[in-house]
DNA sequence: ATAAATAAAGACAAAAATATCTTATATTAT
DNA sequence: ATAATATAAGATATTTTTGTCTTTATTTAT
C-alpha cells in the first residue's frame, strides 16, 4: 500500500506526537529503536518531514525531533503526500495515463470508490489522534 | 497499489478474455502492443500465471494465450494473489509483523476496514466480466 | 524433414527503493 | 574556546523491481 520509507514516516511521526506534548526532542537514535527501522535510512525521511514543516528540529546535545503543541493537527494525507508523493493516491489503478470516468480503464469505478475511501481515512486521521491511542496503551508501533 | 507488474498482469488477461472467445490464441507481441507494455517483461509475468493454471498457452505457429470458455471466473483477487503475493494483501499497514486486534497498530482499524474492502472488490470483479466491459467499448487498456 | 513461429527459460542490465557509512554543520555544556 | 552531541548532507552499497536480450523447446505448416 505505502512505501516502507511512508511507513517509517507515519510511525517515526506518531512516536515524536506521543512524546512531545512537553516540548522534549526526540532523537534520531530513540526513535530508530521504538519504531524498529533502520536508522540512517530514517534520518533521511525526517528530512524530508522536515524540510515540509511537518516536524521541528534542533541540532547539538539534547537536540532531536518535536512536534509544537499548539501545532496544527497532521493528517495522514500530509505525510503520504510528502513521502510517497501525490501520484501515488491519484494515478490510475491499472496505470493508464490517463483514466477518467470519459476513457476509463475497467477497474476505474471500482477503484475511484476504494480510493475515495482510502482518501477520507487519510484526511481523518490524524498524527497526534494516533498518537493519543499509542499513548493510552492502546496501540504499538513495533512487533 | 498494485505492482507494474500485477498491473500488466490483470490488462494481459483482461485483453485476452476479451479476444478468446473463438478459443483463438493470442500472442505475446499482440497482447504487449494492446495494453502498452514490455513484451519480455509481461512474457515473465505470463509464465508464471500459465504456470499457476490461470491462462492457458501454446507454442508454435499460431500459438498464443487464451483462456477457455468454460474456464471458471478468473477473480481480480486470483491474479494479485500469483503476481504480488498473499501478504500484499494481509500484511499490516504499517509493517508490523504481528498486527491484530489484540495488539494493533496505531491505524489498525481503519486499514482493515479499507483493506477489506478492497478484498472484496478483488472478489467481486472477474477477468470475463471485465472483458465484457472492454468489448462494449466501456473501456480501454492503455492511454 | 525442414523451416518458421511461438512460448519458455535464462542471463543480463537498468532503475528504483532501501540501507549503510562518512563527513559537515549547528548547538550545547563545560 | 573546546569538546561533545545531535541533525543535515552526501557518498556508496545492497536489494528489489522492472526491463532487455539471447537461447531453447515446442508446435505448425510447407
Amino acid at each position: 500500500m505505502f512505501s516502507k520509507a511512508c511507513k517509517y514516516a507515519i510511525k517515526a511521526l506518531i512516536y515524536i506526537a506521543s512524546r512531545s506534548n512537553d516540548a522534549t526532542r526526540i532523537s534520531l537514535r530513540d526513535i530508530a529503536a521504538k519504531i524498529d527501522s533502520p536508522e540512517h535510512f530514517t534520518a533521511k525521511i525526517m528530512q524530508v518531514l522536515s524540510k515540509q514543516g511537518i516536524v521541528s528540529s534542533i541540532k547539538g546535545p539534547n537536540g532531536g525531533f518535536y512536534i509544537e503543541n499548539d501545532a496544527p493537527p497532521i493528517k495522514l494525507l500530509d505525510v503520504v503526500r510528502a513521502i510517497d508523493g501525490v501520484q501515488h493516491l491519484s494515478g490510475c489503478g491499472l496505470g493508464l495515463k490517463e483514466c477518467s470516468a470519459h476513457q476509463p480503464c475497467p477497474i476505474h469505478n471500482e477503484f475511484s470508490e476504494i480510493r475515495g475511501q482510502m482518501l477520507t481515512m487519510l484526511r481523518e486521521n490524524t498524527i497526534q489522534q494516533l498518537a493519543a491511542e499509542l499513548s493510552a496503551g492502546h496501540a504499538v508501533l513495533k512487533h
